[in-house]
DNA sequence: AATCGTCTGCTTTTT
DNA sequence: GCAGACGATT
């Protein structure tokens, strides 16, 4: 009945699948069949007679977990499959807190706040509380205050400085709010299971097995809610590499792989190094690279398969020839040996980068498909979408509607909106409460005044079509926004009928996404905004399936992905590694970092570094990475564009060339 | 309320 | 060198 066997594996996968009691810690290499032994190992646990309902496996990502789900799926029975708890932390959390997160004094029908959310809300407190001469980034309390919540800190009573000011002042907003960040979701989790051990031996109990991707991500908040979820079994089994840890800046603690034993005691640690997709050159050179970073495990990738070719290093006179030379590179083995576009990847460290290769594609009318840049979620239509919604779900939530309280504009000034505000401050209520206060309306002009009646009926009427129990919430949504003429006041700030038309789609999409959610789920709107603020991939992977081409991508979100022939740009001191990783003690991530990029090709892989680059405007001379000197060069082959043209040294260069020297000089 | 001009300040971004 | 933010202008 099972469909797997076991003498599909390695030795040490097979062992990997087979440890089922215990604290077990598998390093998996990159390439080294690391979701295969994870479904396996579900598929043996399953067949072994374990309740599926009893496991648990828990990732990063949503992509992950559906591609685990689906691969499951495939190996036991459909029923069984259906019981198995595949989640991320953030929607599990999610999970936990909508069914428990009472006992911490917040209201069930909370919001989650974005990181856009977050920094609006953040932006209010700092001009509220900071003196006249005082200044503070958001972005910088942003990430503060999300370091400090991840260490488990909370503002300390004595901190007098403006810093913590606005991050007591953040955290109580939340609350009043009734909204909560990711970092909430984690934290407040794991507040929620320390504190109460009745939720904790519940929670606790219903899983006998746990499983956790990605280990090496997991910052101090994670691995205390694994810990807390593992029972006295402690049958915790986490998959992880130490060398493509990558994510240190957001939280990560590599610690937490590095010294499992401390957190698990006595576990088996099992060895991933079999690797099954690229060539022992390119092994090689990965291996001799990572060996130089001081805190690791310690592993050895090694593959049974080619040699292939050895590494190139392409050294560019400038980042155009760069771009040149990797898109006419991918232009000629395209049309010579007939590979496919989407066989290829570009790799670097910053999205700028992107922006020549880029143009050089366009101009070769080369397909291709850019990974990251701007979300579809910060579109300015998607927002106000969500904000009505979120002001519906829970009307509370006065950063939902102070976005949408005068969109379109409805006759509610900003100087009435921040008369409100001072009265639900002074009033200890929501700024909705306040707008339905006589107290506070009956000061206003009786123009003010109707146009804030207007707005409270309409919300409440909406609630209300939302509460019937067949309310067909996109229908609802929809007809919210046709009642306030959106679409038409979309149109009216548009600067073309195209981007109008653009952002109307993008509306109708998500509604129909809605539509869609309603039909195969009974959650309502509250279950769609969850989905949507934990898994803001989904209509990005869409719109990329359709253009399939060259992909251009930065490092990091390269982690996990292959792809036969990679170039990867940039190799230059100061950008890989960046200035800031010196000034930040983090040279070791930014290894790990071009670690995974060399180990995402398959076939081939060429590196790239230039003699000056377009840096802020201007022409900087560049140095090459230090990286580079660490990779064994018995695995390298060079190649210099600047001799192989046999170019005479234009002026240009000649100048460029003693910038350079000049820059040197000055360092020593 | 919208638009224009000036200033600033530059990674990476699973949720 | 350019985007994004903010303030002054109409």
């Amino acid at each position: 009945m099972s469909r797997f066997r076991l003498f599909d594996l390695n030795d040490p996968q097979r062992q990997a699948v087979t440890t089922t009691s215990g604290p077990l810690l598998i390093l998996a290499g990159a390439g080294t069949g690391k979701t295969r032994v994870i479904t396996f190992r579900i598929a043996y646990l399953v067949a072994q007679g374990v309740d599926p309902a009893k496991i648990m496996a828990v990732t990063f990502t949503n992509k992950a977990a559906n591609e685990m789900r689906e691969r499951a799926a495939k190996m036991i029975e459909e029923s069984a499959a259906k019981k198995i708890t595949i989640s991320t932390f953030h929607a599990l959390c999610v999970r936990i807190l909508r069914t428990d997160i009472e006992r911490l004094g917040y209201k069930k029908n909370f919001t989650i706040y974005d990181d856009g959310d977050q920094l609006g809300l953040i932006k209010k407190i700092i001009t509220r509380v900071s003196a006249k001469d005082e200044k503070l980034e958001p972005n910088v309390a942003r990430s503060l205050i999300s370091k400090m919540k991840n260490a488990g800190l909370s503002a300390a009573e004595d901190d007098k400085t403006l810093m913590a000011a606005v991050f007591a002042r953040y955290q109580q907003d939340l609350k009043t709010l009734n909204a909560v960040d990711f970092d909430d979701l984690l934290l407040l989790t794991v507040k929620l299971l320390n504190e109460h051990a009745d939720i904790r031996e519940r929670w606790q109990s219903k899983y006998e097995y746990l499983m956790v991707d990605e280990f090496q991500d997991t910052n101090r908040l994670q691995l205390e809610m694994v810990t807390q979820l593992a029972n006295a079994r402690k049958n915790v089994a986490v998959v992880g590499d130490d060398d493509q840890s990558i994510y240190g800046w957001r939280g990560a603690e590599v610690s937490n792989i590095l010294e499992f034993e401390t957190h698990f005691p006595n576990p088996t640690v099992v060895k991933l190094e079999q690797n099954y997709r690229s060539t022992s050159c390119i092994l090689n050179a990965a291996n001799s690279l990572i060996k130089n970073n001081p805190r690791r495990r310690g592993k050895k990738l090694w593959s049974d398969g080619d040699s292939g070719d050895k590494v190139k290093i392409v050294i560019a006179p400038d980042d155009r020839e760069e771009a040149q030379y990797v898109t006419n590179e991918i232009h000629q083995r395209h049309t010579m040996h007939s590979v496919p576009f989407e066989n290829f990847a570009v790799l670097y460290r910053m999205n700028a980068q992107s922006r020549l290769i880029e143009e050089n594609l366009r101009r070769m009318q080369i397909p291709y498909r850019l990974i990251g840049g701007k979300s579809f979620f910060d579109r300015r239509e998607i927002k106000d979408l969500l904000c009505y919604a979120n002001s519906l779900v829970n009307p509370d939530d006065d950063v939902s509607l102070l976005r949408i309280i005068n969109t379109p504009a409805r006759g509610i000034s900003d100087s009435t909106v921040e008369r409100a505000m001072e009265h639900s401050i002074h009033k200890h209520v929501s700024l909705f409460k306040a707008l339905q206060d006589p107290e506070f309306t009956s000061q206003l002009s009786v123009r003010a005044s109707t146009a804030i009646a207007n707005f409270v009926t309409l919300l409440d009427s909406y609630e209300t079509k939302l509460a019937e129990p067949l309310a067909d919430a996109s229908k609802v949504m929809y007809a919210l926004l046709e009642e306030v003429k959106y679409f038409d006041d979309l149109g009216r700030s548009c600067k073309t009928q195209e981007e109008a038309l653009n952002r109307e789609t993008g509306v109708r999409q998500m509604l129909e996404d809605l539509s869609r959610y309603q039909e195969r789920f009974d959650k309502g709107l509250r279950g769609f905004l969850d989905e949507v603020m934990l898994d803001q991939e989904r209509e990005k992977d869409k719109e990329e399936d359709k253009n399939k081409g060259v992909t251009l991508i930065t490092l990091h979100a390269a982690k996990g992905l292959e792809y036969p022939h990679v170039f990867l740009l940039g190799l230059e001191e100061g950008l890989l590694p960046h200035d800031r990783s010196k000034l930040e003690g983090t040279v070791d991530e930014e290894r790990r970092l071009l670690y995974v990029g060399i180990t995402r090709a398959m076939k081939t892989l060429t590196m790239s570094h230039c003699h000056n680059r377009l840096k802020f405007g201007s022409t900087a001379p560049c140095t090459p990475s230090s990286f580079i000197k660490e990779i064994d060069p018995q695995y390298i082959e060079n190649v210099d564009l600047r001799k192989l043209f046999n170019t005479p040294a234009t002026e240009e260069a000649a100048t460029a060339n003693f910038a350079a020297m000049r820059a040197m000089l000055s360092k020593l």
